[in-house]
Parts: structure tokens; sequence; C-alpha cells
DNA sequence: TTGCTTACATACAAATATGAATGTATATTA
DNA sequence: TAATATACATTCATATTTGTATGTAAGCAA
């Protein structure tokens, strides 16, 4: 096997994104070496240093794979022109999000990888502000829709949208670690829908 | 300089401690050798593998000798003895642990290096599991509090203390979270104190 | 003061990882 | 169909890191 067609070097490249993503999981992203992601992949160095310059570039590939449908989804989910009630709004996002991991193995490991398979130095810092960045955007969101909210007299008192949309999103940074971290733990994974309903209720008049 | 004395010794102990915290911080626990950590404390490798026998304990010993004192302020912040009124009682423990990253480096440090330059695989995931320990102590505690709070009538609407403990950790793991990550970020940094008031605040009848 | 131990420094051997260079057979294209 | 570019495999040179083994001067106890 020297030279695929362009659709088998496609596939040779995905399977190497795979591999490198079970590595990652496995072993943590510093000590995955070129080789042994080729080796799990089934392939040797060669071919990975064809598709991808180094490690860096493949976690950023394997990363963005995951990250920018998901970004894309999250967005829709936000959007102001929805027709449902901004809290139920909130709530879907919440869930929605919880159900991508639920139902994405790739989505999963990603994410377990880029929280505690990962050390932010150097290369690896820059994907940090990225995501800050992100968590921008969706506080913004999430205030504009308590803003909402609360013009339609959803909210019990006189609740401050932006100290709400932080609450929020801090929760969910919490509940997004925990998740990730409670791998065995069906004891956290199973609440989840169960808190978030409750996080809103408490905002709920 | 070939043998020192004792007391000499402790303090070429703890320099190596410390240096291996900035060179982790800078580096990744992972990219971090020995040697370097060495040249930070001014000795060779000689002396660090007097001390510690790998990576891994000097890790350990860093962790502990922060984390430690830090578990017990906690659970002294968290005793149901008490005498203030236990909503007021979970903002102190709240407030008090930021206070504590805000007042010591080597703290501030500590959890930075064990949140985003960290890889918990192996033995590291040893760690992990500790940490989970630690906070299902914690949400225990915020359970009994929100239910003496409950007792008292301090709680608005029929809240369910559990959901509360729980709501109020995720709140605060996402806290710390963020506030680790916004290095620069005197931006969140600042309103942390507003936020867990207001945190409470939402609780609160 | 002698002898043992301590607190390191220095030296060594082995393992592992990286990037690039080179080789090569097959797709693809002109 | 010949020429070229592609998609890898193989090889090589180099660097880094680790643990250990050995050396050594000074502290300490008897």
């Amino acid at each position: 096997m020297v030279r695929q067609t362009k659709e088998n070097a496609e596939l040779t490249r995905q399977r190497i994104i795979d591999a490198a993503r079970q590595v990652f999981l496995a072993r943590g992203v510093s000590r995955t070496s070129m080789e042994q992601i080729a080796n799990a992949a089934g392939v040797t160095r060669g071919a990975v240093y064809w598709h991808f310059s180094n490690k860096t570039e493949l976690f950023s590939v394997m990363r963005e794979q995951v990250f920018l449908p998901l970004i894309d989804r999250m967005d829709d989910n936000l959007q102001l022109e929805n027709n449902e009630d901004p809290l139920t709004q909130i709530e879907n996002f919440l869930k929605g999000t919880i159900q991508a991991l639920n139902e994405s193995s790739a989505t999963r490991e990603t994410y377990e990888i880029m929280m505690i398979k990962c050390e932010y130095v150097e290369e690896f810092s820059e994907v940090l502000k990225q995501i800050l960045n992100n968590c921008d955007g969706i506080i913004q969101k999430l205030e504009q829709l308590y803003q909402r909210a609360k013009n339609k007299g959803q909210l019990r008192g006189l609740q401050d949208p932006a100290h709400l949309a932080l609450d929020t999103h801090l929760f969910f940074s919490g509940l997004l670690h925990m998740w990730v971290k409670d791998i065995d733990g069906s004891h956290f994974r199973k609440r989840t829908h169960a808190l978030i309903a409750n996080h809103i209720d408490l905002r709920r008049n």
C-alpha cells in the first residue's frame, strides 16, 4: 500500500484523527507520541507527518472537528428569533449540549481531553483564549435572553439579567466539568436534567 | 557546598518545591523536566532526586502543601456549630476561598497548575479521585447548611436543599475555573464578590 | 579523632521522541 | 502513455529525559 486514491487518503487522514483522539484520551496529549498515534491508526509516522505537520496541528484539527459544529449549534439554540419563551430556550440550550455529549462519543472524548488531558501552555494557551472568547459570546446571548424573560415578566423578583447570565454560565461550566470528571459516575451524569431544570426554576416567576 | 546542616537541607527541599511550582506553571507538568526544576532551584538533579523520588511525588507534595491546609479551612468554615445564619455562612465560605486565592500566590499558582497545566492520566488520575471525594464532602455540608436555612425559613419558595447544594457547588466550581483561566482578566476576577452575593441572594427569602 | 552518614554533584547508560531526508509504487494528468 | 505529483514507508541524525551509580566533602555521633 503505497499510493492511495484521494478518497482513501481522506479516510486515512480521518483514521489518524480518530486514533489521535483515542491515544490522547488514554495517555494525555503530552505523553502521546506521533508513533503511538500512527500505530493506533495502523500507519507509520510517515503518514501522520504527511497529513499533519506536528502534534499541535493534529490536536487543533481534532478539536475543531468537534467544536466548530457544536458552537454553530449553540448559536442556533440561543437565537433571539426563536419563538419559545426565553427561559425554556435557555433550558433547552443547556440540555441540548449535555445531550450532544451523551450521543456522540467523539464529542464526549474531545471534551474530556480538553478538560483533563491537556496542558494549556505555549502553543496551547491560544486555545484557551478561543474558549474564553466563546464563553463571552454565550454569556452575552444568555443575558439577552434573560432580559427578554424579564421584559415578559417571567423572572421572579428584581433579578439582574447580567448577573443571571453569569450565574447560569458558571453553573453550566461547573456542570460540564463535573459531568466529564464523573466518568464511571452514573452518579452525576444521570442527574443533569434535573439539575438544569432546577437551576432554571430558581429564576421562574 | 557539599553537605548542609539539617536546617539548610530543609530549606533546599522547600526551594525545590517552590521551583517546581514555577516551572510547572510556566511549562506544564508534563513538559517539565527534573533538570529544569533543579536549575530553577539552583541545585542539580542529584539534589532533586535526593529529596523526591520522581516528578509525581514532587507534584503531590507541592499539591498537598497548598491543599491540605485549604481543605481544613473549608471544613472549619462549613462547620454546623457556627453561629452565623446558614446562608451567610455559605456566602462567607465561598468568599473566603476566593480570598485565599487573592492572598497567596502559591495557592493561586497551584490551582492554575491543577486546572490547566496538568494531565490527569495514569498516576495522576488518582489525584482526580481525591478531588472528587473532596467535592462530595463539600456538597454534603452545603446541603446540611441549606437544610438548616430552610428550617429557619430563610429560603424563598419550596427549594430542595440537595438541589441547592449541587447548584451552588457547580456555580462555585465554574467560578473557580473561570477565575483561574481569566489570568490577565481583571475583568472576571474583580466581579467574584458580587457574583457570589448575587448567587446567594437568589435563594434568600 | 575516627568512622559513618548525609546532602548533594557528577557521570553514565538506556530509552524515547522528533523532524527531515529519502525511497517508492501507484494515481492522476497532460 | 509518459511525466509528474501523491501518499505513504523507511531510515537517519539528533536531542531530550530518566534513573541510577558513583564520587565527595562536610556534618555528626561516639
